[in-house]
RNA sequence: GGCCCUGUAGCUCAGCUGGAUAGAGCGAGAGUCUUCUAAACUCUAGGUCCUGCGUUCGAGUCGCAGCAGGGUCACCA
């Protein structure tokens, strides 16, 4: 039997033989590349459709016939080509079954399919995501930003990339001192030892302690007929905070000791936060140590005459002629503000890792900054300033709005989790079939059909969107979810294993696979492009929806299709194979995702 | 007010470089488990793709204008 090369991708295949078509036939040169193919609408015969109009003018023949003439001769040329069609100026062309049937052949058993190869010596793409303040727990706008980030990489991953993940942690600053200040005052030597109380939401009860007894002070000084812009300044313990942000950087031993006693508090808490999201770094940046670089840039600038000092001292750089405006750099009192510090930081992340693209995964609240920064990066002679990449995603809503911590609107990020994982728990006693599992199988089965579900849940929508969390509603278990993809996985693994096979060889030869066979293998044929397109357009939502269309094929399938039980044992096997194969499509699909896949549920 | 983003079914969302009669899930209604996991499957109802004009053989998709919602324009980060 004549060995076939599936390898080559059959659209790509068509694309080229369209080209050649028609130069031969009409004279008319298209890169094979530019020619449209798509897939055929259910409604109609067919796996690909070639849109004609665009060359009717050209081939001076009508739709109709300019279809037929070109069908006719792919049919002839292309062996893979089975038939065709014309509706209107759409030819649907029919691939044939042995080449779906080779195809699901090659790909059998290739645990890593869909995923490419890290391309060696690539530069690394460096992703940094994450970059939380030390001052309060992480809420359900962070878990949007770690997923993102965490995904991201793991889709640029698949799609060859080297990448480094980093985060910068904002240790510094006034709402540091703010707990740091609460907790000296109200807080009783309370450590989260002897409360019971998890690192970072203790040092959050203080910075919520301290805005209450600020919002009094400032109350009381309104009251006593002072205007509420100075009485929000003048408040006494503002200025003690901005005090001890003063003795904070003047190095003062007290204060570095209780700002490094409390920043272990919430590293702990964050630690066990980001252990059971699943996300993590390559490396940690402090902002306490960065928090000075970006002065030499300034310098530096100043010296190339694109920035400028004004006479109170203050640096600047003028964007006016870009349509922004003009963009401090500088205090008047030398010190340094967050742009300075994100130019030193990129500069320094640039160096640290040679890196090829920086992704900064960062909500679109910030779009103005990324954009200012990569202009003045530019100015500043960098030429790697258009490899800034902003990964902007937009805000995780509630049905009453934004989410605001004042008004106590937050949803905590390990609430979240913890709900999760228990509706987790009570689906799975009432659903699950997994009485062979231990008690900590169990457990973690539970977990990981939470963060399925929530995972998937966001990462299905695109990053550019606001989205709404409902948190009345809760996270969905059925339907367009983590936990239905998880599902199917494990019922396709429950028939694998029932199989006892862990290869599969049949005769496929004459093999005739049915509509949805056919739709199974057509969409795994397309997995490879799909990461591809998801890379490109850093959307892991692009992969989410697709391991949805999978899952969701397989179901169908699966209803209806007896495969175990199906006598022929050539098509059982064939049918075994496929089933494997969906169950790899899905696992590293969602492991873009970040999303465990259970073996059995 | 300037700039940026978003607007698709009752609700939450898909719809890749413009292509056929705009798709899912939830919710509503009707069916399917003595048979490979019913967290599933099948069917029904549900649309002025915000509005208008334009480009095109063809617009949910591109352009302009308007409307609505959000963001941002700090010597905060």
């Amino acid at each position: 039997m004549q060995l076939k090369c599936y390898c080559m991708n059959i659209e790509s295949l068509l694309q080229q033989a369209v080209s050649k078509v028609l130069d031969e036939l009409y004279s008319i040169s298209v890169e094979p590349s530019q020619v449209v193919l798509q897939s055929t609408k259910k409604e109609f015969a067919g796996d690909y459709t070639l849109v004609v109009f665009p060359y009717v003018k050209q081939a001076r023949r009508s739709p109709e016939v300019l279809a037929d003439e070109i069908g006719v001769r792919l049919k002839k040329t292309v062996s893979e080509v089975d038939a065709y069609n014309v509706v209107k100026g759409f030819l649907n062309i029919s691939i044939s079954d042995d080449y779906w049937v080779g195809f699901a052949t090659d790909i059998a058993g290739d645990a890593h399919f869909g995923m490419r190869e890290t391309v060696s010596n690539s530069k690394p793409v460096v992703v940094e995501y994450s970059s939380p303040n030390t001052n309060k727990p992480l809420h359900l706008g962070h878990i949007r930003n770690n997923l993102l980030g965490w995904s991201v990489s793991e889709l640029l991953k698949a799609n060859g990339h080297n990448v480094k993940r980093v985060n910068l942690v904002n240790d510094r600053g006034i709402h540091i001192c703010k707990s740091m200040l609460a907790w000296l005052r109200y807080g009783n030597g309370e450590t989260p030892e002897s409360t019971g109380i998890k690192g970072d939401h203790l040092v959050g009860k203080y910075y919520v302690e301290f805005d209450k007894h600020y919002k009094e002070q400032v109350a009381d000084l309104v009251a006593n007929g002072m205007d509420e812009d100075e009485a929000k300044k003048e408040a006494p313990l503002m200025k003690e905070a901005q005090a001890m942000l003063k003795r904070w950087e003047d190095g003062d031993k007290d204060v570095r000791d209780l700002w490094e006693r409390m920043n272990s508090w919430v590293y702990a808490g964050f630690d066990e936060t980001y252990r059971s999201l699943g996300v993590g770094f390559d490396k940690i940046y402090y902002e306490s140590n960065t928090y000075l670089l970006g002065k030499e840039l300034v310098q530096k600038g100043l010296d190339m005459g694109v920035l400028y000092r004004r006479d109170d001292g203050s640096v600047w750089c003028d964007l006016t002629a870009d349509g922004l405006d003009e963009k401090l750099l500088l205090r008047r009192d030398g010190t340094s503000v967050y742009m300075t510090q994100d130019l030193g930081t990129a500069l320094l992340r640039h160096n640290d890792f040679g890196a090829g693209q920086l992704v900064y995964v960062v909500g679109n609240e910030q779009d103005y900054h990324f954009k200012v920064l990569k202009l003045i990066l530019a100015k500043l002679g960098f030429d790697w300033a258009d490899k800034v990449y902003h990964l902007s995603y937009g805000m995780v809503e509630l049905p009453n709005g934004k989410m605001k911590s004042r008004e106590g609107t937050v949803v905590d990020a390990d609430d979240l989790i913890a709900d999760m994982e228990q509706t987790a728990e009570e689906t799975s006693r009432e659903h699950g079939r997994n009485d062979e599992l231990s008690d900590e199988e169990r457990k973690h089965l539970y977990h990981i059909l939470a963060l399925g579900a929530l995972k998937y849940f966001i990462l299905k929508v695109d990053p550019s969107k606001n989205m709404l969390f409902n948190p009345a509603e809760s996270i969905d278990f059925n339907g367009n979810t983590g936990p239905f993809i998880q599902y199917t996985y494990a019922r396709i693994r429950s028939i694998v294993r029932k199989s006892g096979l862990s290869e599969f060889n049949f005769d496929h030869v004459s093999l005739k696979i049915d509509d949805k066979e056919r739709e199974i293998v057509k969409l795994l044929h397309s997995m490879p492009s799909v990461i591809d397109q998801a890379a490109q357009n850093f959307s892991p939502a692009m992969v989410a929806n697709y391991a949805y269309d999978v899952a969701k094929a397989f179901n169908s399938f699966y209803q209806d299709t007896p495969i175990l039980r199906e006598q022929y044992a050539n098509v059982r096997v064939f049918r075994l194979m496929l089933c494997d194969t969906v169950a790899t499509a899905l696992r590293n699909a969602m492991s873009i995702l970040g999303i465990e896949m259970p073996e059995r549920m």
